[in-house]
Parts: structure tokens; C-alpha cells; sequence
DNA sequence: AAACGACTTGCAAACGTTTTCCTGTTGGCT
DNA sequence: AGCCAACAGGAAAACGTTTGCAAGTCGTTT
């Protein structure tokens, strides 16, 4: 491959005009410049964005940890940012924890070293161990050669004065989505949440509970009954509750994936969806068009989160660090009537994403 | 961020000793070793990669190339090319072409301008234009001080006696299918397939042919029709096929998708399924699952795919460059009946992966 | 006792850029 | 015609590593 001596020469030039020519950066004859560009172009030359990366100390490289590409969720935040940072020149660097701490800070620590110019950080619901939120903080302290490597969280925000962060809010979507259940007459509202600690669940726990002390309607908190994400834990936390003849006439879901299988457990007893059992779930994944009867969801603008986290990111790292001040951006959800709890609702399939 | 003339000045030593302690590449004292260690404990030290790529030329990134992340074929042909890559210490640099591709040519430069160590090209499932051949056979030949990018394309293999590939044998696995409805007892099967020219697609109509000779089942062409991909179309065809009072008994969709938006315009126009058209997917996406009926389809290695590209991208980086045979792997399809062809045909929540 | 080998360490070059500093040339103004 | 400003272009330093080479210190062998 050739590099920059090979064009000087070829251009009979030096390399310093020819990093001129290509960076614009200093006025070059026309003369020499038109050498130099067909140079360029005979040698197929393109400039090492290694060494460039070195000089600059600066790699246009954005680096976003997720738990895991699998996860519909993630994919989409994932062509949000890939989309926008297109755009603004960057790279994205994709790297999954599967929803391991230990592996989480590793990989933090191997993207500074990379000289990542900044990491954005939507793996974690979890609360993060003392140890990964310590070493983020020190990453804003280096002002040393003006380094410093921005952090911008997703769907939670950090206890930091200095890590960005793009969020919904979940306690009001849970509200939402309960009180729609109220208002359609439901009474017996139970709730599959996430598992314990899990902060996201906890924030869906407290906007069903909000919904019903607004309504004044009562509910039994031995209805909230936590999950662990899956299909399987959804059919079989609805297949008891339905069988232990408790008195339910709604399911709020705190995932899809979780509601689809309370729909498989509702058609294997033979219990009609929504006449005698509403079903709602959340983050509106592509499945929920497509089961039978389709499944009305609370919708994440999951492509925004993506976008909206990377396009802060070249805000910030356009600005002055030593300026730099904390934003926290919340996004809202939208809600998606469909059968699961509107027997007449009607979408289309045209628009489908997969 | 600590370089490594802090760490020297820190431990009192010179930088090549710190370097040595590092990579171990040299004997080192034990007292300058613990000396060094400490410093490194102390300042936090990590090499930056950026400077050890420019001077090892290898930067231990591969890029893959994929159409978009929120198809879930890559999404899966990324995790398996992640968990390898992770293995063998390489980062992963992804970007999507959306199908464009001139977008791909443009992609496939800046990756060897930012100095990947190999790029896999996922993308293009369509006949590449003749630049981009031209220019990934350039890649080859950069013998020039040692360099050079190997380039792995997935799905189908390149006219190149350079560019290794790992593919499927789509003929067959539509052979496989076809022949399973004929045995079924299936005798005027239709079949959606991709847009004309899609390269995948006309395996998977060879397949389907051989089939039919091979049984001496006639088939009347006219039933292979081109759909684009999505729901929307399959449902579209399906519709036609069955309203204009085609005789058909089955139905082989080139990919789920389409047989779900099949499975919509049977549900639709109340036309029993599997009992008078049995529908065959490809891909097994999760979806096929959780419509009901579930969709019977031919499943696709993807996980494997990613993994057995990365495996066999480190082997090309071992060897050496002079002695690189091209290698094709070809990987095989797995049958997942349910019951869009088998009624009683039964499968478990259980394990479902989204 | 002299010489040689083994081992440890440091110096400096190199990787491919960008950019500062300097020199030489041109052109405009008086 | 003489000066100065403006400009074009080259040489060289710098970014953070790794590594070949030289030099120094031992210990061992003849």
C-alpha cells in the first residue's frame, strides 16, 4: 500500500505538501497540487488513519457496549448511532458484555487504550459495581494533553456530575399503559415484572402502582411477579396465575417477549384474549405485530436513543472539555394499541420492520 | 493517560525496559521488572494501540461489512464473529451498506485506510459491480513490506482464486425443502422467491426444480413468483396466488418473512393451514415460532457463519501471506418442521432465542 | 589472568502522519 | 530601484510504541 513518501516522490514533491494538498490545511500552487493529486490517484493513495489517530490523538472511533446484538432492543440503538455517526465521520466499535460486569469494565479499559474518542455505554440496567462507575470518573479527569474520553450512558443516568446520559421514562410509560387498562375497565391488573433490582423494573413497578393510587383503585401486590425476561418465564408465570384461579382480568408485561408467552399460556387454557384477559407489554419488538392476536405494547424510540446518544457525543466532543457541562436527555414512548387488549384494534402489516 | 515515558521516569528506567516488561519480548531483571510493574500498577498505565498499530502495522480489528444490523441474519453472523474474535483478542468494527453498493466500495476503502487486519463482507448477496472485485483483488496483492487485507465474503464466494469464503448450499436446502412437500404429498407447490438476480434466490429456485424433476413432478413455472423481501409482498403474492384461484397446495417462501405475510393472507381468506396449503419458510427467524400456526423452515448456521469467518481469518493471518490458499467452507442447513406443514407438529417455548 | 560469552540495559531509529519553523522567491508599493 | 510583506515549499520534530544495536557488567573457561 502506498503512503504518503511514495506520492512526494512520485509527485516529486515532499510530504509535506502533499499532506497539504489533502488536507486543505495550507496553500498549495496549482502546479504542484495537480502532481500531487494524480499521484494520488495512480498510486490508489489513501492516508494511514493510524498514524493520523497517533498525531491528532484522535481516532474517530466511538465505541458502544451493549449486553448483547441479539437483543432487538440493542440492534436498533445500534443503527441509530451507526446512522448518525456515519454522517459525522466516526466509526462505531460494537462490543458485547453479556450482561457481565467484570467483562464491562475490561472492555472500557480496552477502548481507552484504543484511544477511543468517546464510549457509549448501553449495557448496563443493572446498577453498576463501585469499581466500573470509580474508573469512568477518573476517564473525565484526564486533562492531561486535553485527553479525556466522554461517557454517555443509556436508559439510566449515573450518580455523576460528568456522564451524559439519554433516558426514558419508564415509571410514566408504566403509568400510562396501567391507567389505558384502568380506563378501559380492568380492575384486576397483575404485573410480570423484571428481575429484583433490575432498576428499569423497578421504575415499570412504581408507575403501575402510581396508576392505580391516582385511580383509587386497590391491587394486590402478590399480582407483581418478577420474570427473568423470557418467553418461557412469561407462559409460565401467567399459566399459574391462571390456573391457580387467581382473579385477573389484565397482564402488564414489563417485556415482549415476557407477554407473548402469557398469550401462548392464555390460548393453551383456552382463555380469551382480551375478552376475559387484557394483555399489554413493553418495547414494542417486532414479534408483537405479528402474534395472534397482536399484542398492544408501549413502543421505545430505540433508534432515537442511538441517534440522540451520538449525536450529544460529537456535541461534546466538539466543545471545550473544560466546559463541559452534563445533559441528561429523556426521551418519551408512544404506545401501540393493538388486539392483545382491543379486539377491533387494526394495524397493517406493510410497515413492518424486521 | 499515563504513557509509557511516565511509567519509565516513574520506575527510573528506560522506556525500552518498560516495554520489554510489557511484552515479556526480553529478559528483564526482577528488581527492575517489580520496579516497572509498580509503576505501571500506580499510574494506570495501558499501551496505546494506536501507537503499537503504526509501528506493528496490525491493529488487531477485523471489520465486517453487513447490510443492517436490524435484519436479523447479521445480527447473528455478528454475535458468532464477536465471541471468536473476542477469543483471539481482536475488536470488531462493524458498518452497515443498506444495500447500496457503492456505499460497500466506499466502506471496504476507509476499513484499509483505518488498517484493519481483515475484513469480512457480509453484505452483498447481489452479484458485486466489477469495482468492487477489482479492488478487493488490489487487497491481495499488497505485498509491498508484508501488508495485505484478507478479505472473507460470507453467502457466496467471489470469482477469485484470493478471496476465501464460507457459504451455504442454499440449493440444496431448498431441494431438501421441496422434496419434504412432495413427500408430503404436496403436488402444485408455489414458490415466492427474492427479486430476480439475487443470487441466493436462483439457488434456491434451482433447488426447487431439481426437486420436481427428480420426483417427475411437473411444476408449472408461472407459480415461481418474485417477491421483495418483506411481509408486506409474501402477503401480497400469497393473496393473488389464492384469489385468482391458482391451484396450490403449498407454498415455499424464499425467506419467513414473505411465509409469514402468507400465513397472514391464508388466515385472512380462511384457507386452512397446513390442512390446504402448507407453507415452508427460510431463515428461521424467531418470528417463525410464534405465528400461529408456526412456520415450518429450513435453518440457517448464521451464528456459525460469523464464527467460522473469524476462525478462519486468524488462520489467514497466521500463515504466511505468500502461501495463502484459498479455502470455500461450506456449511449446511438444519430442517425445522412445525405446524404450517404438520399440524400435530409441536415445539417448545422453551428455548426460543430473540 | 586474560578473554570470551551470557545477560541486562539504554540509545536511537522507525512506523506514517501533521505542523511548526525556516528559507527563498515573488510582487507591490514608494 | 529598493523594501517589506506575503506566500510557497521543504526540513524536521512530534505523536507512543517496539526493537536492532551497542555497551556495560558479570561469571566462567582455558
Amino acid at each position: 500500500m502506498a503512503d504518503i513518501k511514495d506520492v512526494a516522490r512520485q509527485a516529486g514533491v515532499s510530504i509535506s505538501t502533499v499532506s497539504r494538498v489533502i488536507n486543505g490545511s495550507k496553500a498549495v500552487s496549482d502546479e504542484l497540487k495537480m502532481r500531487v493529486e494524480s499521484a494520488i490517484n495512480e498510486l490508489g493513495y489513501r492516508a494511514n488513519s493510524v498514524a493520523q489517530g497517533l498525531k491528532a490523538s484522535k481516532t474517530n472511533k466511538i465505541a458502544i457496549i451493549i449486553t448483547s446484538v441479539s437483543r432487538t432492543f440493542f440492534t436498533s440503538v445500534i443503527e441509530g448511532a451507526n446512522e448518525v455517526a456515519e454522517r459525522l465521520g466516526y466509526s462505531l466499535l460494537i462490543a458485547e458484555t453479556h450482561d457481565k460486569l467484570d467483562r464491562e469494565i475490561e472492555l472500557i479499559e480496552s477502548f481507552v487504550s484504543q484511544w477511543v474518542d468517546g464510549i457509549i455505554l448501553a449495557s448496563s440496567a443493572y446498577a453498576h459495581d463501585a469499581r466500573t462507575l470509580q474508573y469512568i470518573q477518573r476517564l473525565e479527569s484526564l486533562e492531561k494533553k486535553g485527553r479525556r474520553i466522554p461517557v454517555i450512558t443509556l436508559e439510566y443516568a449515573m450518580d455523576s456530575r460528568y456522564i451524559d446520559a439519554v433516558v426514558i421514562d419508564y415509571e410514566k410509560a408504566a403509568y400510562d399503559a396501567t391507567s389505558y387498562l384502568l380506563k378501559l375497565g380492568r380492575r384486576k391488573i397483575a404485573h410480570i415484572s423484571l428481575p429484583k433490582n433490575h432498576r428499569i423494573g423497578r421504575m415499570r413497578i412504581a408507575g403501575f402502582e402510581r396508576a392505580h393510587e391516582e385511580f383509587g383503585v386497590p391491587y394486590d401486590p402478590s399480582h407483581i411477579i418478577a420474570g427473568d425476561y423470557t418467553t418461557y418465564s412469561g407462559y409460565q408465570v401467567a399459566r399459574n396465575l391462571i390456573e391457580e384461579k387467581h382473579d385477573i382480568d389484565a397482564i402488564f408485561c414489563a417485556n415482549d417477549q415476557m407477554a407473548v408467552g402469557a398469550i401462548k399460556a392464555c390460548e393453551e387454557l383456552e382463555v380469551p384474549v382480551p375478552e376475559q384477559i387484557a394483555i399489554v407489554g413493553n418495547d414494542d419488538i417486532f414479534a408483537a405485530s405479528i402474534v395472534s392476536p397482536s399484542l398492544t405494547s408501549i413502543s421505545v424510540p430505540k433508534y432515537e436513543m442511538g441517534a440522540a446518544a451520538m449525536r450529544r457525543m460529537h456535541e461534546i466532543l466538539q466543545e471545550d472539555a473544560a466546559k463541559h457541562l452534563r445533559q441528561i436527555i429523556t426521551l418519551s414512548t408512544a404506545f401501540e394499541e393493538r388486539e392483545s387488549t382491543l379486539k377491533t384494534a387494526k394495524h397493517s402489516l406493510k410497515y413492518l420492520e424486521w
